[in-house]
RNA sequence: CCGGGAUUAGCUCAGCUGGAUAGAGUAGUUGGCUUCGAACCAAUUGGUCGGGAGUUCGAAUCUCUCAUCCCGGGCCA
């Protein structure tokens, strides 16, 4: 699906493949050497190296020779190369960065570079991410995801895939009829004028406690019995249960579209569980009566045992259906809905047995696109005295996070601007740079390992953080203003922190692409904080104001392209950058 | 019991799917703002890649095994 994009890989690599076959007759394709194509050890060594251990063996030779053998041999370099070394068993080739900078910025700056075919015959996908609980408060926890799948979904677009985004919130279930429960028998106070949602939430974790509590006194089989009014009300979508259900769920979507809002994250379609739950009864029915589901001890299901996945109940005894019947719906729905060949869901690593049993289940009922369904599966967000669980309360609600962190930018930062800034102007970027700080700390930890929460951490921004990236724009921008246009378009490379720039520049869409495939959005985090990285060093060593031409134009198109690049990959992030921080 | 994941510097993490001398941040030490923005830069200390065995030219990466922690395994989601 991707392709060679590179050009001076690809240049390269066509370069490599004629003088394999001249010198071992024998073909070795271009898009083999491109895919093997690797860094350095170090600057001295050499710009990319090309390993010869493969092509060693299929010339039965030994990798030094060959290396030897083509470093040596009279070739057809393309004009950006340098100078190449054998080291070993590595061919090395050092780069003319003068010349790769000479097409590579331009199209940087005019911004062809960000728009260059990357993907062909890429399958129609749908990415589901963000599926909170209605009547639950959202915390730091359900942030990871959102940050994961918001950012997947932007490295696909980018990379030419044609993507659905959808979100699949549990409005229905027992969870939501504790809640009311407590709201309607227990609370005493008033309904508050704002921020219901997260109220809601507080009243959901009270029930829990309070039922918790009166088990095993004469109360329980009362509240079990209230419990069941309400959840039946609900399922036959009448009385007063109902009504008050219809208005606390708005309550808790109120929340949910706030936080998207805030985090700058749409999505294209909704399903909401309580519309998916009767079809999926009817579903499993179907597949019952089809023959391929079977009964067990009254229950309704699939055995999966040969696969390893044990039964797989889908209607419980008493006819109702469970979290795998509607996901089997819904996949069936998203599969003809949209037609899509590919889906990727992104879901905490709990969850992994029940996608086995229910990808397998959807491949045993008919359905092709279920070898494309992929479980992106991430660790929690846990505190430092455990798991959170909004059941217990023990939770950092999200909203508390981005006041702390809004709050101490606003202290630690812009109150020096105060007098020159408008009120506006320091609250937005605040936002901003809070913003920055928490997608970038959510993305840049590989999904597979947990992480611990803790405040006093997050909000010390130094090192390799979101706003580091930030700040380089802020830089680069307030530069730029300052010293106007350049005079001249030539770039010219001298000094060794401009090559590492141009070097790591050359690199963004092979990032992208690593981030893309590998569902980790942290391989373009590295990528961004390396290139931030090397700005400042450039900074700090080579003067841009200063310097007299043509050395002073072509440094700020450099720190253009620089800016340019910075802002796209923290673009794929959801993250912008502030004009002036 | 069975299955999945994690384990790399004091702490938080990278390590490009088997390649060259294992890298960052942070903490510690030291130097740098009258000079394009110090939310910065430069230098330095710090490692038996959880332990052991194996596979091969070559292992943090693959296999086996042990240890510790986390998560799953038909009437919760």
């Amino acid at each position: 699906m991707f392709i060679n994009h590179d050009q001076f890989r690809s240049e390269l690599a066509s370069a490599i493949s004629e003088l394999i076959t001249k010198n071992f007759s024998l073909t070795f394709s271009k898009e083999k050497i491109y895919s093997l194509f690797g860094p350095t050890p170090s600057k001295e060594a050499g710009d990319l190296s090309f390993p010869l251990f493969i092509l060693a063996k299929e010339a039965k030779t030994n990798p030094a020779l060959a290396a030897k053998t083509l470093a040596e041999s009279e070739a057809n370099w393309p004009a950006f190369v340098e100078k190449v070394q054998n080291a070993g068993p590595y061919l090395n080739f050092y780069f003319d960065f003068n010349k790769i900078a000479q097409t590579l910025i331009p199209e940087i700056n005019s911004g062809e570079f960000f728009k260059k075919k990357f993907t062909e015959n890429t399958p129609k996908t749908m990415i589901e991410f963000s599926q909170p609980n209605t009547h639950k408060e959202l915390h730091v926890g359900h942030m990871r995801n959102l940050c994961l799948g918001d950012s997947l979904i932007r490295l696909h677009r980018y990379s030419g895939f044609d993507i659905v985004s959808t979100t699949f919130p549990g409005d229905v279930g027992t969870h939501v009829a504790k809640c009311l429960w407590y709201l309607k028998f227990h609370y005493k106070g008033e309904i508050p004028k704002e921020r219901k949602g997260a109220w809601l939430g507080t009243l959901y974790t009270a029930g829990n406690n309070l039922l918790e509590e009166q088990r095993g006194t004469p109360q329980e089989e009362k509240n079990r019995e209230q419990l069941t009014l309400i959840l039946k009300q609900l399922e036959q979508k009448s009385g007063e249960y109902y009504e008050l259900w219809k208005e606390t769920r708005q309550w808790s979507i109120d929340l949910m579209n706030e936080v998207y809002q805030w985090a700058d994250v749409k999505f294209d379609v909704w399903y909401w569980e309580s519309e998916v739950d009767s079809d999926s009864v009817k579903l499993a029915k179907e597949y019952y009566d089809k023959g391929l589901f079977i009964e067990d001890k009254g229950c309704i299901g699939i055995d999966l045992s040969e696969y390893k996945l044990g039964f797989c109940m889908l209607l419980k005894s008493d006819g109702n259906g469970l979290y795998a019947t509607k996901d089997i719906e819904l996949a069936r729905r998203k599969f003809q809905d949209f037609k899509i060949e590919k889906s990727i869901y992104v879901v905490d690593k709990r969850q992994e047995h029940h996608f086995k049993q229910v990808f397998k289940t959807l491949e045993l009922m008919g359905f092709e696109q279920a070898k494309n369904c992929y479980h992106l599966q991430y660790d929690f967000v846990e505190l430092p005295d455990g798991a959170m669980s909004s059941r217990k309360g023990n939770i950092v609600p999200l909203q508390s996070l981005i006041d702390n962190m809004v709050a101490m930018i606003k202290d630690q930062y812009l109150s020096r601007y105060q007098n020159e800034w408008s009120v506006e102007e320091i609250e937005e970027t605040a936002q901003t740079v809070a913003k920055g700080a928490i997608k970038y700390g959510m993305t840049r930890i590989d999904p597979s390992k947990k992480i611990v929460f803790d405040m006093q951490e997050w909000l010390k921004l130094d090192g390799e953080s979101g706003p580091y990236a930030q700040y380089v724009c802020a830089r680069i921008n307030s530069m730029l203003k300052k010293l106007g246009e350049p005079t001249q378009q030539e770039v010219k490379i001298i000094e060794k922190q401009e090559k590492e720039l141009v070097a790591l520049l050359m690199n963004f869409n092979h990032a992208v692409e690593q981030a893309t495939t590998n569902y980790r959005p942290s391989a373009l985090t590295a990528y961004i904080y390396d290139l931030a990285r090397a700005y400042n060093s450039f900074y700090a060593e080579c003067p841009v104001g200063p310097a007299s031409e043509p050395v002073k134009s072509s440094r700020i198109l450099l720190s253009n392209a620089v800016s340019k690049t910075l802002k796209t990959g923290l673009e794929l992030l959801g993250i912008k950058a502030p004009e002036r921080m």
